[in-house]
Order: structure tokens, then C-alpha cells, then sequence
DNA sequence: CACTATCTTCAATAAAAAATGAAACCATCC
DNA sequence: GGATGGTTTCATTTTTTATTGAAGATAGTG
């Protein structure tokens, strides 16, 4: 942390107040990021770093943000872990600076591979194993029990389907 | 409500434990449809309403899914303004009866008009006026700061392009 | 190696979201 | 019109989720 002499006294610097640039990217980030789940505080750091012009450490996003050191760090590691944000190497430095990358694919895909991938799968198992209790029923609600859990293979099939196909659309 | 007589008392029918069938589907569609930010009792609800093979009053969920009245009326107001369900007409019956439908589209097409289309314009805006904040800046942060909001409006440009495909591809 | 700056973790707290149920509302029947 | 069965609303409570900050771990430094 940088400090400055005034009266005579050290003092920490006060980190400058968000500039209205800045304020629209947290907005406009906390709004998507909380649609695919993410809590707010890590829609604050991608946003700010997305519009940084250099590198920030952990200080300058709980100085300017005012976000406690947990909430920093743990949303650093998940914003790190998705691939939204990298560590640069400052030569001399000793903390981390942070950079956002700026694919914003990177949090449709770790929606897709973390989130809704996995959940298709056990999906998969939950039909087959419906499937084995629907034979112990009776008509004519047997044959209706079979059409609706089919109708939900067919959708998760579809999912199975487009899921690959939106990644290569995002990625390229 | 229907009634038995117990003991020459006339008593509330207990209502059916859930089936093994129906916990799968309730537990499958809570999964899915919190994804989307819908809450437990709305994925429990059309859950059972999924794999019933006749029409369910409120006061059949109420009490086989043992959620209250305030929480069976609210979630199935969210879920008949989404389309996933119907008020089929029981003639004699004073009480609506409730099938689900069993288009799954219904769910992703209504996130995307009210979730994502809405924010992806805001957003929009939000770039404007990004902007013409950026114009205050000086070199050499304004060239890369205009490259930055150049970038967000590109994807979404993308994200508007792509979700009329995604919408039809998932209503046929 | 001892020291210090930095980062991570996690139990406690605060904030946000969902569920409850009583009261208000509505429609139908007699 | 009054009574009754059914539904919606909403203030309160409960549950879930996110944030905080101090203690612990880690790594660079002299």
C-alpha cells in the first residue's frame, strides 16, 4: 500500500471513489454474473478489473470497492478458477495484480461445464431409474407415465445436443 | 377435500406419500428450475404436476408436497404466467384443477424474455453511456478503455443474435 | 532463520430470498 | 343477500446465501 506525508503524519492513502465508467461495468457485471448464480461482490471485481487500465491488486479492488478481504479473495479464486481473471507478474512487486480477461465466454462455459452438464447427467440416471418404476404401475397410467418421462429424455437429449454447439459458437 | 370416518369421526384424508416416480421428477425439476432462480416450492410443484396423470386441485400439492397455501398459490401463479401450467375445467368441481405442460421450452423461452433480454438491453444502454464517459479520458487509457466497451457491445451483439436461434430451436 | 507482507480459510454475522398462514378477497350456490 | 368453499395477498418468520474479519498458512526478505 502506497502512503502519503500529510501534517506531518503518514497516512494510507484513500483509494480514489469509483468513477461513473466504472460504476455502469460493476452494474452491468453484477447483473449478469447474479443470473448464472454469482454472488454480487464477484460481479464487483470482474467489472472493475474489466474496465482497469492496469493491473490491480487485492488491496485496490477492497480499497475501491470497499469489500472485506474474504469476499476479495474468494472471489479472486472463483474468477481465477473460471478463467475470468489472471494473475500478471509485476517485476519487484511482491502482491499479486489481477487482470480480467476480457472472453466473457469463459462464464458461459464454466456455467455450462459446471453447472448444467453435470445436472443432465444425473438427469440421465434419475429417467432410467424412473423408468424402472414406471413398470411396476398399472394402465392406463403406465402408458401415460412412459410418453412424459420419454418426452423428458428427448429434452435432455436436445440439451445433450445444443450444449456443444453453443461452446463452439461462443468460443470462436 | 374429500373424507373418511374413523372411529364414527370424521377426519381429513391423509394424503398419499410421494412415490419413488414422483421424488425423482420433484428433486429433477427443483435441480433444473432453480438454475434458472425459480425457488424449491415452484420446482416441486411442477415436478409432481409433470408425472400426475390427472389433474391436481391446490389442495392435492399442498398436501402431498406439504408446502402451504401461500407458497402452492404463488407458485402456481408464477408457473401458469410461464405457460407450464394449465387450469383445466373440472365440470361439478368448484375447484381448479392443474396439469402441467409438459413443453419444457416454456421455461427456457420465459427466462429469456424476462431475465435475459431485458438486461441485455439495459446493457446496451449502459455501453452508450460508457461511452461518452470515455471520451473524458486522455491517452493512452481512452484508446484502450474504448476498446474494452467496443468488446462488451460485440458480445452483446452476439447474445442478441443468438437468442432468437436458440428460442426457435427450442420451441419446434 | 526469524520477520513481515500477503493471501486463504472458516466460524460468526449480516443480508437476501423463500415459506408460512391469517386475513382479505372473490365467486358461486342456495 | 348471506353463507360457504376456494384463492390471493402480504406481514412475519424461517431458511438459505453471502459477507466479514480474525486466525492460520504461505512465501519472499534480509
Amino acid at each position: 500500500m502506497c502512503h502519503i506525508v500529510m501534517n506531518g503524519i503518514i497516512e494510507e492513502e484513500k483509494p480514489a471513489a469509483l468513477s461513473p465508467l466504472e460504476i455502469e461495468a460493476i452494474e452491468m457485471f453484477i447483473g449478469f454474473l447474479k443470473l448464472i448464480g454469482l454472488p454480487k461482490s464477484v460481479g464487483e471485481i470482474y467489472g472493475l478489473l474489466f474496465v482497469a487500465t492496469k493491473p490491480l491488486t487485492m488491496d485496490d479492488l477492497i480499497g475501491r470497492l470497499r469489500i472485506s478481504l474474504g469476499a476479495a479473495s474468494q472471489g479472486l479464486k472463483l474468477l481465477r478458477s473460471v478463467g475470468a481473471v489472471k494473475v500478471v507478474y509485476s517485476p519487484g512487486e511482491r502482491r499479486d495484480h489481477y487482470v480480467a480477461d476480457l472472453a466473457l465466454s469463459k462464464f458461459a462455459s464454466a456455467f455450462i461445464r459446471d453447472e448444467l452438464d453435470p445436472r443432465i447427467n444425473r438427469a440421465m440416471e434419475r429417467i432410467a431409474r424412473m423408468e424402472t418404476e414406471a413398470l411396476l404401475m398399472d394402465e392406463p397410467d403406465k402408458k401415460i407415465t412412459f410418453q412424459r418421462i420419454e418426452r423428458l429424455r428427448h429434452w435432455m437429449q436436445r440439451g445433450q445436443k445444443m450444449l456443444p454447439w453453443i461452446l463452439k459458437f461462443l468460443v470462436r
